[in-house]
DNA sequence: ATATAATATGAATATCTGTTCACTTATTCA
DNA sequence: TGAATAAGTGAACAGATATTCATATTATAT
């Protein structure tokens, strides 16, 4: 990671700051942003069984064992970070997985969770 | 993705249960952690840093213009992930990268913020 | 139109999180 | 030993988050 560039930089002074390299913090907070949509068991459940194929809310809600309200107010928040997508068929709203990095995200997380054991 | 096993289930009714392989609330919650570590702001902004090197905490306090006390707060919860740790030299503490997931993490995380726009 | 089914949403609440403040611990050096 | 420096920690508080509850929205079917 030592080539990691998060774009020039100007420090206090004025002068350029090549040395330290500090992630900005609008960058931080968009990543953080990121990181927090995954950070809830039944955000990352729910993903779980979207990588299997696509699902509406009830299904999505019996599967978890909870309630639709609590599952929509979840789905939410992944449609907001772009991770997941929906569409409307008749009455059913059918969400599916709609992002490139979160298998990656989420298989990279897995392997640390062993990792720490 | 739609190869993902999270290891055999059994379902409430005692069956075997291999249509929904839902990600066990266990698993979920451990994953959920790893995220959670980097869900923050300073947090990533602190990796940022040692990324590039190892560093003791003043500097990374003055780095961030933080109080060294939330410094400190801040890499207790990352080093309880295993994603840095430290060692002595003198009456200094140097905290380095320890994890090999977290750059892929932080990369992928990158991307996808910038995906987002 | 009306009733029903599926989903979304706002308010409320309990819990969790990040920082500050005051203090402690650990190490060096005089 | 005693002062100084670096870092860790517990309590407290403000702000964020996940769920529940009640209600609104949207589409289907009669």
């Amino acid at each position: 990671m030592s080539e990691l560039e998060f774009g020039n930089q100007i420090n206090n002074n004025g002068e350029h700051d090549s040395q330290k390299n500090i992630l900005p913090a609008v960058t931080a907070s968009a990543m953080a942003a990121t990181f927090k949509a995954l950070a809830d068991p039944t955000r990352l459940r729910l993903l779980s069984i979207l990588f299997h194929g696509e699902c509406c809310v009830n299904k999505l809600a019996d599967a978890l064992e909870m309630s639709q309200s609590a599952v929509s107010h979840q789905l939410r928040i992944l449609r907001n970070l772009k991770f997941v997508s929906n569409r409307r068929d008749g009455h059913l709203i059918i969400y599916s997985i709609d992002d490139d990095h979160i298998g990656d995200l989420f298989l990279r997380s897995l392997e640390h969770s062993e990792h720490l054991g």
